[in-house]
DNA sequence: CGCACTCTGTGACTTAGTCACATACTTGCC
DNA sequence: GGCAAGTATGTGACTAAGTCACAGAGTGCG
């Protein structure tokens, strides 16, 4: 149960189905609801687990992904404030095994519902029921996206996307290990290696263990195009 | 509005949800729907569309795909009898663009309902509302099946899986080109044909133009594992 | 038959993924 | 400081997959 007016109030601000639900639901809702903290790359859900709890994610990110045969990992989508693992939900209201793998990134606080409460709200509260269908619909676009991704695009610009995705404008640093943009874009990593090492020997970015620094946005997004 | 009994019998058989489902309902359900055919070969949605009305397929089969940039596709998912073009309910849910394109594949029957009522009886409808969450799950994780496929599987076993498939016990013959294959499965054509012809060099299948002849099942099965 | 159209085959080339190692850079510990 | 263990990156050689530009084959039809 939840009764700190401060975290209430939090809650409130991110989640915004709760603004336009009647007062009884949200008693509900904190009275049958709990805070977790988890700290970063942490396990979350395993591949073929069946989900008795939905968490709804405060503060922190997650990341969801699946891994191959060969031991290779693409990532499906990310889960940030505001959002639910909507695997989970969908898990809870098909009554299937989760299909993927969940981590923690950044350290999450989250809000906890059991798959019980889960179900009975989306026969009863219409705000929340419109959440979940939201959830559930963005996720299917999401994944849809990794398809076109890596049926259509060659990796090379998919990489340049996501450098000039993950480093800030003007921002110019970013801390990551070829590894795990390699994970990210399903691929493996000696292939992201040899990419940026090919961008380094045309001068639009510089590297060094761990970092990689944007020397020419410009010329960089031009690969997006030639 | 449909009325013929037997009609509305074939219907309730599909779909289940309407077995459980009370009078009141029923009665709307079958006045604010409208039947209609379809060819094969049809477009039904293009990339971009919003959904007005959503359509549940009675008899026939429809094709939900992505078109790359270089004009390759790949299918999402298929939708046969008692199922939904669910992207259409997540786009009417969400009020989001459909992201894909869809065609008819075998000759359609499907009933018709407006955006509208869709909407309106997910929330009034218990047995409807667990429908669309069920199809949405169930579309959610048919396209994570397909990440992990084009991400992680060798061409040469995805496509030992499809003729498994879709060559029947014994059945022995498939109709289907090379190209629709590729289609399927995210590839190009050159592919198809090269593995194709490897094995029929080898003995387990034999092909014509047009057609597959699966020659050694059980020889063509091992090539999953080997 | 001859023409248009669709389907399949093929070589040469580029891009991507795999495997086996060789080098680094970092951290902590003696 | 120096060394060891762990992590991160570099590289060559090879296989798999995708692209491009054609060449043929099969089919339907006037």
């Amino acid at each position: 149960m939840i009764s700190d007016p401060s975290i209430i109030d939090q809650i409130t601000a991110r989640f915004r189905f709760l603004q336009g639900a009647d007062a009884d639901f949200i008693r509900h809702f904190f009275n049958s609801s709990t805070i977790t903290h988890l700290a970063s790359d942490q396990p979350i859900c395993q591949q073929g687990m069946h989900c008795s709890h939905l968490a709804l994610v405060i503060e922190g990110t997650a990341r969801v992904y699946k891994i191959g045969e060969n031991g290779r990992e693409i990532t499906l989508y990310r889960i940030g404030p505001g959002e639910s693992c909507i695997l989970t939900a969908s898990c809870i209201m098909s009554r299937k095994p989760f299909p993927a793998f969940a981590i923690s990134e950044e350290p999450i606080k989250a809000l906890i519902l059991s798959s019980a409460d889960v179900v009975r709200w989306s026969n009863q509260e219409a705000t929340w029921r419109d959440y979940l269908f939201q959830l559930i619909s963005d996720r299917l676009g999401d994944v849809i996206s990794v398809v076109e991704e890596v049926a259509f695009r060659r990796v090379d610009r998919r990489l340049v996307s996501y450098l000039l995705q993950h480093i800030e404008n003007n921002g110019m640093h970013m801390q990551v290990t070829h590894q795990s943009i390699a994970s990210d874009l399903g691929t493996s990593r000696e292939v992201v290696s040899r990419i940026l090492k090919d961008f380094e020997q045309q001068g639009m970015i510089s590297t060094s263990r761990g970092t990689i620094t944007l020397e020419d946005r410009h010329r960089l997004s031009e690969k997006l195009t030639e």
